[in-house]
This record gives C-alpha cells, structure tokens and sequence, in this order.
DNA sequence: AAATTTTATCGTATTTTTACGATAGTAAAT
DNA sequence: ATTTACTATCGTAAAAATACGATAAAATTT
C-alpha cells in the first residue's frame, strides 16, 4: 500500500512517468552530461566527475540502465556506459510531445 | 544520509531534475493531461478522472504545485487548479535543450 | 604469481514517496 | 439554521529512494 498503482494508467502514461524519473535526479543528469560530452562510452571516469561515492554513481548507472536511456557493457575491470539512442529518442519524442500538448497562447482565463 | 545531495550539482541541473522528478509519476501525468484537455480549470472534476483516493489526488497536487507546473487557487469549496505557463515552459525549455543535446546521428561507436 | 585497479553488489541507515481513511473547515444548497 | 458537498491536512503504514562503507571478483599491471 505504498507502491504506485499501475492499474489506472495507460502504458503510455507509465512510460512517460518512468522516463521522467529516471531523470529525476540531479545526479543521472550529471551523469547523463558526462556521457554525452565525452563522445566515447567512458566508464569509472564518471566517479571522477560526479562527487559521490563510487557505489552511489553505480546505484544511479543501474537505475539509468532499467530506464533504457543508457546502455552498459559491464566488464569486471572496465565498465562501459553510453547513451542508449532508442530509449532517449523515445523519452525525447514522448516528453517533448506531452510538453507541447500544453499552447500557452491557446488556453488562459485561468485562477 | 539518505536526501538527494544538492552541493555538488548545479541549478540547472537542480531544477531540470526536479522538473522531471514531478513529472515522474503516471498519477501527475494523468492530471497534467485532465487540466490540458479541460481548458477551464477544473477542480475536483480531476478527482473523478483519475482512478486514486481524493487524499492521494490532492497530495500529487500539491507536489506538482510544488514543482512550479502548475498553479492552484485553493477555496475551501471550490479549489481551482491550471497549468502554470512560467513553469510549463520552464520544463519544455530546460527538458527540451537537454534531451537536444544528444544528436542521434553524430555520436556513436559505443559498446 | 602477486599486487593493484576497477566496479558491481551486499548490507544498512535514513529519508522520501505513495496511498488511504478519517477529520475539519468552508461554501453552497435546502 | 441545517445539511450537503468539496477538499486540504493529519496520521499512519508500507515501500522505494538515496547514500555510503565494505566486500568480492575479474582484469590489468608489476
């Protein structure tokens, strides 16, 4: 009685919400830049780059991982992250099309 | 030792997170898209279209107001809800330019 | 072969989130 | 004036999220 209910909502609705957590969080954003400005798929550098411990950035991978905006290779020794092109041009089209469902210039007269 | 670390990000970075995070819910998602559809702003007319206690309705109103997204006029009887233009744009310039900044077509060569 | 480096996972503590029933307080209707 | 309708908030319970130290296991280096 504490989990979200699922049962009410579209799949479509489920995927834009779990797309937009998985963005949620100041660090997979940092995360996220890193990987895309360094244009090959670096790996523990990310440690390096965002101050939190080493298990927490691994935590964040994982949670950007089951969201499909990233991709991991995992080796032992040497990890392998990068942007997942499907999943992000999925959060990008569903995003920016329920972002843009809203017309400032239509709709007003509000409280 | 279990709040989200602020220190080390940006503001950006803060509030584009945020964004997502309240975004992050298909129960926010489906009240979003109730006060899009409805020009005028509805009310309680929410709390019949999405399939979720009153109380659980409200408290999701209250983290999306929260959030900036949208705005509430709260009367005792009557309290008036609507998307909140400042902050729609916020998010769909902020989430836009982020999700932008990964071109499919340039980056590649990953694991 | 031994030592070092890298990184996922485990265990754990704290906080936040989600959900709901019950309640209270105000406005409108009777 | 009393009843009804609406809705924020309180209290609460359970689950998820956040963060980190410690550990293990594999690859690389020495």
């Amino acid at each position: 009685m504490a989990t979200t209910k699922t049962e009410p909502f579209s799949a479509k609705q489920i995927t834009l919400a779990s797309l937009a957590k998985a963005l949620g969080h100041p660090a997979r954003i940092a995360i996220l830049q890193v990987l895309i400005e360094e244009k090959t798929c670096i790996c523990g550098d990310i440690v390096d780059r965002v101050p939190l411990a080493q298990a927490t950035i691994s935590q964040h991978l994982k949670v950007l991982k089951d969201s499909g905006l990233i991709h991991g290779e995992i080796a032992p020794n040497r990890s392998c992250y990068c942007i997942n092109p499907e999943g992000w041009n999925q959060a990008k089209t569903l995003l920016g099309d329920f972002l843009s469902s809203f017309d400032d210039t239509t709709s007003q007269n509000c409280c």
